[in-house]
DNA sequence: TTATTAATCCGAAACGTTTCGGATCGCTTT
DNA sequence: AAAGCGATCCGAAACGTTTCGGATTAATAA
């Protein structure tokens, strides 16, 4: 543990001055700025980040906080954010905290940890129209960042996917093929990017001059493969007439899907075409799929760049008003949507 | 942001004695202790741990480290763990941070972070029989505690399973009732918990008179579904006699294996049986197989606590020697071993 | 020559704790 | 009456930074 102090003595310069020269100011003659970097480096000193907070009010942490019910999906999805986090923060010299909560104490644990007043950002995923966690954090000014637009108008970076243009992109791209029975299988019905790609969808429709079934919209808590199997069985089951293409939340719901067809006897893309967004998860890769799935695709381990630094450069103090990211989805056409064929 | 000395002021006592009453030191009357932590309450006094740990030398910050391949298994068993972890140092007032880093950096990453001297102890998983990590951190006397034994001698607090006593009983369960081909699907071969049960694989065989085939053990570096079934597929389908039993390293492993059997036609258990060590992924429930896998049961999460709280025991200081816990699994015979036919 | 200025440097205070080494006071022993 | 003791309290230093407000020197401008 070597101190600035050591530097300053071995040097017989002052700890202001080793300070300063470390820490780039211009005052101190480039000379003996050099002298400086050479002694610490040979003393392998390393800055105390905790003397450093106690001054500056910065401690080089940041966190996120979980349910741990896991909400939205799977544990895979929430590793792969993790991952990306942690490694995007320790470019920036900042080490990732990761709190695990009962789903009904996230607000709670929300509070404890700023009134700790240790973090020096949060990161919050998956907003919901009004978030509770983004407002207590924004009226406590606990600098955020926040993956998915919240409705509320909080002065926070916002990093998103365009969920409403790849949404349409999906619908347009089966409307042209003459699709003209199209269910939408997605998620959690009361989180952001739900809402949104909704939106689309209706608008996608009534772009087309069709009508909106309730019957061919599913929604549910958790995007998995379950969720993808029984809605689109029992849509394809119901008295009425069977969707001839599905839109997915993700590729698990896509593979719900892919499973049950293969159950009800009906061909991709022959009798069905399926498209999903696609978070480019490597446990379920949209080309390995038979036939490859048609895809909106947007790698989730790519937000994490973005999203720290868009929480870094609010934390330095940048104006919130330039931390605004949206990431374009690309389409990709694969093998599991065709031409409606029009025995139906 | 409330202080010792807001409080101190507020009631024209000294910072030290309110320390040292919030702190539960004997040499403070007990009725100015109480006011004291009336104060303390009531100002919502949060005791700052950055200027704590610039004396005393504790942050309240524990880490692991994670290779961003993921090594072992899948994504899911390490979101498992790491929620674990985090809860329970929550219960402990410590930030539990999460660092992940390339494969071949691992060691630099925790030279790097002993350097900056800023974790109170470490958590590793998977210890090798001579791990680096390992030797590292107990070299520069940094706490850390091991999930799973490591053949070196080192001073640190270890949490394992009975590996070796687990995976007799499976064995003998399976010559009990008549099998003697038995094979082993298992993980990493040079993983402590993968030589533990090798070990007792053999010994179960050569306790039962059995000869030691080579061809009936598989080890590979991802203990998945893929592993499961390419292997039992190979075993099956060599020149020589198939196997009339599996034992597998984990839940995922022995899924692979009734895909296998599937495909192959052959039927569990009447054809094959099949056991499994189950770490209690709600992913892969060894109940909801068909028919229900028989296991060894240590749930995954069940080990968070048992490793946070041997950190923290070895961070406060107490002697290494008591501080080793093995959790014996629990051996649950379900439908999918039964007795061996003898039509082979 | 004297006043300005630019380039360098530094002392001391501050951040919020913990802890060492007493100090005070009233009682009990000798 | 002096000494000793237990119960309470406290001042000041220390941890390792950053930063405010100068100080010093030499060169430049008046």
């Amino acid at each position: 543990m070597t101190t600035l102090k050591d530097i300053s003595r071995k040097l017989s310069i002052s700890v202001t001055t080793v300070s300063r020269a470390l820490n780039g100011y211009s005052d101190v003659n480039e000379e003996t700025r050099k002298r400086i970097h050479k002694a610490a480096v040979e003393l392998n000193y390393r800055p105390n980040q905790f003397a450093r907070k106690l001054v500056t009010g910065r401690s080089g942490l940041a966190a996120m906080v979980l349910p741990d019910d896991f909400g939205i999906t799977t544990r895979a999805i929430w590793f792969e954010i993790l991952a990306g986090l942690s490694v995007e923060f320790a470019k920036h010299d900042i080490d990732f905290v990761l709190k695990v909560s009962p789903t009904d104490q996230i607000v709670n644990t929300y509070q404890r940890l700023i009134e700790r007043n240790a973090m020096d950002g949060f990161v919050v995923i998956a907003a919901l129209p009004k978030d509770e966690r983004v407002s207590l954090l924004a009226r406590n000014d606990v600098p955020l960042v926040l993956h998915g637009r919240s409705e509320q108008v909080v002065e926070c970076p916002v990093f998103d996917i365009n969920n409403y243009e790849m949404m349409l992109q999906s619908m347009q791209h089966l409307l042209g093929i003459g699709h003209k029975r199209i269910a939408f299988i997605g998620g959690p019905a009361n989180h952001g990017f739900m809402i949104d790609r909704t939106r689309a969808y209706r608008a996608a429709l009534a772009g087309g001059g069709l009508p909106f079934n309730p019957d061919y919209i599913a929604c549910g808590e958790r995007m998995t493969e379950e969720l993808g199997m029984v809605n689109s069985i029992r849509m394809c089951s119901s008295g009425g007439e069977a969707p001839t293409a599905f839109v997915c939340g993700n590729t698990m719901i896509a593979k719900g899907i892919y499973s049950a067809m293969q159950v009800l006897g009906r061909n991709i893309p022959e009798d069905v075409s399926v498209v999903a967004h696609d978070d480019a998860l490597p446990e379920y890769r949209a080309v390995d799929f038979r036939p490859a799935l048609t895809v909106t695709r947007a790698p989730l381990r790519d937000s994490s760049r973005p999203l720290v630094d868009l929480l870094v450069r609010r934390i330095r103090g940048e104006a919130v008003e330039s931390l605004t990211e949206i990431q374009q989805a690309e389409f990709l056409v694969r093998a599991s949507t065709s031409a409606v064929k029009s025995i139906a």
